[in-house]
DNA sequence: TTGACTTGGTACTGAAGAATACCATAATCG
DNA sequence: CGATTATGGTATTCTTCAGTACCAAGTCAA
């Protein structure tokens, strides 16, 4: 009842792609906020506007549907944590860098939903799980462990396993602050207490690995 | 028709309080492996043996009998975590022992089921989010700032925050790999991965906050 | 303009599962 | 031993929701 304009009262169509994007979008919005099993076709639909049949014409149903947001909004939400790390400042610039846009894309509400879905729903869609582990916490272990290894060359830090102290300064970042928030105890912090965390985070963890004379 | 001898016939009865524990034991693990909305009554009865009616006597429905286990049960999965650091070894031994401890406690697979738990049904049951992070993540927090804060005073580490140096501690042993695990991407790791990932979380974490003389 | 095709909206079907009703029988007590 | 109570087992109801069928109304092409 909401397009039809009060005299002619026609019902606008929307083109198939554009009813396409509709439904992936109010279903992207309907499966972050609430996971895949509580999520009913109904209320996608209501979002979206159209009829049930498009969601089977378009998807084939509700897996069909779940499926074809699941990597692309992984990928796509989780893109801020996989921005790579500017290997030209130094060591503690670098890190600091590094670990306060972590922080923040990850305590950002669209991450910590995904996050969720992805503990949720991991366990019917595995291509999910892998999803979001390779395209969030993973690919930052990675592009740390990077900026490691160049700082081992330059004998900044001691010689270690890079991809296990990437493996654990993320996990560090990832706090218990990060898992009250997840598990919705608390507000997600301001500034102020990322950076706080984040600055303790890098000096002891930086102290911890750089070379003594 | 699992109980009767073949002549007599005689349906073994149980008494009301072993009714109502082999219940309670049954959904703890029906729940744990698979959480509240997929579990089904069915199951649990199958389990425990009874009838539907005995669940609606005992706990008033399904959500009675999740609540009167949760809280439970969290403490109880959750107590080799919350175990006190030895205080008299040196600081680098107590953590040693302490985070070998709470990795080999956080990776059993009880305490992965109650964790996947929380973070799954932790939105329906706010208490049971709050019971798991303050039996577990968040009473290791609390015991390991102590000793900190005894380091301290004896002048083996930096003044610091000794509870923002726990969190994250604490959050550096959930690192990756136990994401990894969480996420049932891997199998959780053997005693010799595990002590790789404890030794050199405790290296680095003690070198960064260890007094400089 | 008209007929073929597509889409929106609604109603129906079937399955799953929680909650309830009922009956027969075991346990308990007078 | 018989009456009362509680329990086990089964059948039934009720609700939710995915999937489907169907009709009407819009869209497009000849």
């Amino acid at each position: 009842m909401t397009k039809m304009n009060c005299v002619s009262r026609k019902k606008k169509r929307l083109s198939a792609e554009q009813r396409y994007e509709r439904l992936l979008k109010a279903a992207t919005g309907e499966f972050l906020e609430k996971g895949y099993a509580a999520t009913n076709l109904d209320d996608i639909i209501s979002r979206a506007g159209g009829s049930r049949r498009s969601i089977y014409t378009h998807f084939g149903g509700k897996e069909g549907l779940f499926q074809a947001l699941v990597t692309q909004v992984a990928t796509q939400i989780l893109a801020p944590v996989r921005q790579e790390p500017d290997k030209n400042k130094n060591l503690k610039e670098s890190l600091l860098c590094f670990a306060n846009r972590l922080v923040a894309a990850l305590l950002s509400p669209p991450a910590l939903d995904l996050s969720r879905l992805a503990l949720i729903d991991g366990v019917r869609f595995p291509e999910l799980a892998k999803a979001y582990f390779e395209a969030g916490p993973g690919a930052a272990a990675s592009s740390l462990a990077v900026l490691f290894d160049l700082a081992m060359e330059r004998g900044e830090i001691v010689h270690l396993d890079s991809r296990l102290a990437a493996r654990l300064f993320v996990g560090m970042l990832r706090d218990n602050l990060y898992l009250q928030v997840l598990l919705r105890l608390r507000e997600p912090p301001e500034q102020e207490e990322r950076e706080e965390l984040v600055s303790n985070a890098v000096e002891i963890f930086l102290n911890g690995i750089t070379r003594q004379e």
